[in-house]
DNA sequence: GCGTTATGTTGTATAAATACAATATTTCTC
DNA sequence: GAGAAATATTGTATTTATACAACATAACGC
């Protein structure tokens, strides 16, 4: 399968929480580094990784993750001009 | 990282739509194998590929894959006595 | 009952996710 | 500006997801 690289929100949340990627990753079960990997979307996480993170912050998988570019969550609360067109 | 493994609504939704692995595995871009693995959740789709799965039955993945033990659809549709007991 | 289609099982191969260590760099605090 | 904490980078190893082939069994149409 050719696997799309896929988009998330996971640094801008864990920052709204002041959490550190060390934090974030004992709290998921997983390394350190793989937070790392991960906000930078050099691989997508697991499906079950992904349920654990959408626990974590309360929110659903959708949310976080995307298959389109996530535009700033301010945008996304108060909307742009933009998306009437669309 | 120890992978839970997640239960899913695949067979059905796929049975509800009337259409066989072979033709679901061929939408979503997978061999018609790998639909047989994850309906009987001998392992869990990746996050990209549990995407397609939502585009594709039109559902918020939360509804198609579950860390908890799925209900029968139709019991979720009315509901049971027992989830009253919370 | 025969042929076809759908599904299950087993085995092997590859790709992607995750772990872990070591080191570099940036940022924050004092 | 020294020291600590956070993040980035590189490299290797392991686990899990996915592909694919071959064959077995089950269900379905005629």
């Amino acid at each position: 399968m050719k696997t799309r690289k896929l988009h998330n929100r996971i640094a801008v949340l864990r920052q709204e929480r002041g959490v550190s990627r060390k934090e974030l990753a004992e709290i998921i079960g997983v390394n350190f580094q793989t937070v790392g990997y991960l906000e930078r979307g050099e691989y997508n996480p697991s499906l079950d990784l992904a349920f654990r993170i959408s626990e974590y912050f309360g929110l659903p998988i959708e949310t976080i993750f995307s298959t389109k570019p996530l535009r700033p969550l301010s945008q996304e609360l108060y909307g742009s001009r933009d998306e009437e067109g669309g």
